[in-house]
RNA sequence: GCCGCUGUAGCUCAGUGGUAGAGCAGCGCAUUCGUAAUGCGCGGGUCGUAAGUUCAAAUCUUAUCAGCGGCUCCA
């Protein structure tokens, strides 16, 4: 028989037979590998183990190390999973699409049963089944007839649905393991014992092909493994993830709440204040820098504004509405339109532009009630918006510095980022050409500066494509915080113009654009991001004083006074409670700094010094611990 | 809004038909203490809300509100 040349990452040059498989050459290289070899790339492309060889390749063995080698394990679990409720809940139950995802996989079913709880438990147990079995999983190819009718037969119409819809070339390919044939590109494992450690989490209901005009199918996520530990190892990350839950936090912290007077609506409270301050100084400090000016306009406004900036044709459902002496207003839900007014109070020259004009701005936006998360998403929110009214010219110049800024943002507290570029939607105002240009522009950016970027097609806002730019919380969702819209309708809408070079009037271009997005997520943000634990700078106290016994109350009163002169936010622990006690309290409470005074530091007019997180750092004098809690909120460290 | 789950003291939770309980927190008293919990005592809940079933409802039924996990949507 004929030999291969198969070429290994390592660039190692193997000869094996034709047709065997990649399993037989993972086999023939070491047991090891071939034992934690999930599934492999042939050419670049993933694969089954059990593909044939059938020409010289490039091969690379994934195993549970890789993304892909987990996404192959995951979706072989998917499988595994609906086998089992097939097993439990009889043939009559339709499976919808069964991915897996970034930490797992789900699968969405269609059954009269009702899934509670308590069956996941009796699903997972028969999945353990079925792993034991160690059945082979078998790729098959078939012809779109027959694969049709073969789904149509099982009474499997959403699979028959998924066919009809796929490309004129696409390969259509079945995976059957035992009893069970699923619809599949694949790639899977050779067999279901493979799967060492498998965890189903949660039910939820899902819209088939994710659309609320169809059918509400019920979703089970799982997540799994190729051994325990690792199983083990993700729930305990996902445990400890959860305590630093921002609406947990906010409680323990006493930051904010959210009560049933006004879901969505938050009440921030005193220590979430001196955060939400300390925000708003840095971000004014900083937009001066980059040549802002800031403004402020009206919550409520004239209806017919809203008409005319096209909130009304395509916002209203998402806005709230009231009267005054008789007209009609609205509560604003963005803060262009205001934008737009002020910047048609006058006539602006071409040497004016670009104009960089900030708002502070407190929108309210009606939410779906089920969408509502914290402060991650709420029903009223307050931007740190901003419109750029610009030459076309300076558009490419104006969206790489508002990255710049954004930049100075996130690296400040040390978030990590990606951005994704939003094109036009359906239900969009203005003609395919001018979002062209607009998009464009943005891409043009966003290459300039070296910024991955994902695409989503449609995502756009109705007036313009947009750069969203996502921050992790605490269990890896992600959530919309910057984002930089470019906006080439509402200037027409409102008439705005510009005095040209040639004295002519001419149409400025405009961005759209938020850092933080809103005070609110970005709180609920940093919260998780820091675990409470804030730096000194946006941290609610940054001293507290504990004395040891009463006698030593004077002198913490004095050195509390001369911090509070320094503008050092610091608090005196003025209870008869033992110094253990105070220390535990001020620990939980996380506050950066502590300073333990007794009859020893009052005589010596020295401060023994805790910080978070090192403990007992020893004893120094008063004027250098001033000048390390200064050195390190100025550094805002 | 849709699907599933949950709702008992400020917080975390126990209590599944016989008119409510723990720990922590709070308050009072004592203690004046050296780096993550001093002791004793006291107060606090119409069991999310509203109807219904029952001799009797925190417990069963229905509706409704809110929260949680998703879907959709989005800063």
């Amino acid at each position: 028989m004929e030999n291969l040349k198969v070429t290994l990452k390592d660039g190692t040059v193997r000869e094996v037979a034709a047709g065997s498989t990649l399993a037989d050459l993972a086999a023939s290289i070491s047991r090891s590998l071939a034992k934690s070899t999930l599934a492999a790339k042939l050419d670049g492309k993933v694969v089954d183990l059990t593909r044939p060889l059938t020409a010289d390749a490039t091969v690379e063995f994934l195993g549970s190390d890789t993304q892909e080698g987990l996404d192959a394990l995951r979706h072989s679990a998917s499988h595994i999973m609906a086998q089992a409720v097939q097993h439990l809940y009889g043939e009559s139950v339709q499976f919808g699409i069964g991915p897996w995802i970034a930490n797992g996989f789900y699968y969405d079913i269609d059954t009269e049963h009702t899934f509670v709880p308590e069956d996941l438990a009796k699903i997972e147990a028969e999945m353990e089944k079925i792993v034991k079995q160690d059945l082979p999983i078998v790729r098959q190819e078939m012809s779109r007839e027959a694969a049709i009718k073969f789904f149509a037969d099982k009474g499997q119409n959403y699979k028959v649905e998924l066919i009809r819809d796929l490309p004129e070339d696409a390969v259509i390919s079945l995976y059957t393991q035992g009893d069970f044939t699923d619809l599949c590109a694949g790639p899977h494992l050779p067999s279901t014992g493979r799967i060492k450690a498998l965890k189903l989490q949660s039910l939820a209901g899902a819209y088939w092909r994710g659309s609320e005009k169809n059918k509400m199918l019920q979703r089970i996520y799982g997540t799994a493994f190729e051994k325990k530990a690792d199983l083990d190892a993700y729930l305990t990350m996902l445990e400890e993830a959860a305590r630093r839950d921002h609406r947990k936090l906010g409680k323990e912290l006493d930051l904010f709440s959210i009560q049933e007077e006004g879901p969505g609506f938050p009440f921030f409270h005193a220590k979430g204040m001196v955060i939400r301050n300390e925000l708003e100084n840095f971000w004014r400090k900083l937009h001066r820098k980059f040549g802002y000016e800031e403004i402020k306009t009206p919550i409520i406004l004239n209806e017919e504004l809203w008409h005319k900036s096209g909130h009304w044709d395509h916002y209203k459902e998402n806005m709230y509405f009231t009267q005054i002496d008789g007209a009609n207003y609205a509560v604003k839900p963005m803060n262009c339109p205001g934008g737009m007014l002020v910047y048609k109070t006058r006539h602006h020259s071409y040497r004016e532009l670009p104009m960089r004009v900030a708002e502070l701005g407190l929108v309210h936006r009606h939410e779906l009630s089920g969408a509502l998360h914290g402060l991650m998403r709420v029903r009223s929110f307050t931007q740190d918006d901003a419109h750029i009214f610009m030459l076309p010219s300076q558009i490419k110049d104006e969206i790489m510095g508002v990255m710049d800024l954004f930049n100075v943002v996130y690296s400040t507290f040390g978030l990590s980022y990606h951005a994704e570029l939003s094109t036009k939607p359906e239900k969009a105002m203005g003609s395919d050409e001018v979002w062209e240009v607009a998009t464009s522009a943005l891409k043009q950016a966003l290459d300039e500066r070296g910024m991955p970027y994902k695409i989503n097609e449609g995502d756009g806002a109705f007036y313009g494509p947009k750069i969203d730019f996502h921050l992790k919380d605490s269990i890896g969702r992600t959530w919309q915080c910057g984002t930089i819209q470019l906006d080439m309708l509402m200037p027409e809408r409102f008439d705005l113009t510009y005095i040209g070079e040639d004295g002519q009037r001419h149409r400025p271009v405009m961005i759209h654009r938020v850092a933080f997005g809103s005070m609110e997520r970005f709180i609920g943000i940093l919260i998780e991001h820091f675990a409470g634990a804030f730096p000194a700078w946006i941290a609610p106290l940054q001293v507290k004083i504990l004395p040891i016994t009463d006698r030593n109350m004077e002198y913490a009163q004095i050195l509390a006074n001369k911090l509070r002169e320094a503008d050092i936010r610091v608090e005196v622990d003025e209870r008869s409670e033992k110094i253990g006690y105070k220390i535990r309290e001020a620990q939980m409470e996380k506050v950066p700094y502590m300073l333990v005074l007794g009859d020893k530091e009052a005589e010596a007019g020295m401060v023994a010094v805790r910080v978070r997180g090192q403990g007992d750092v020893g004893t120094m004098t008063f004027e250098a611990f001033e000048k390390m809690v200064n050195k390190a909120i100025a550094n805002k460290a």
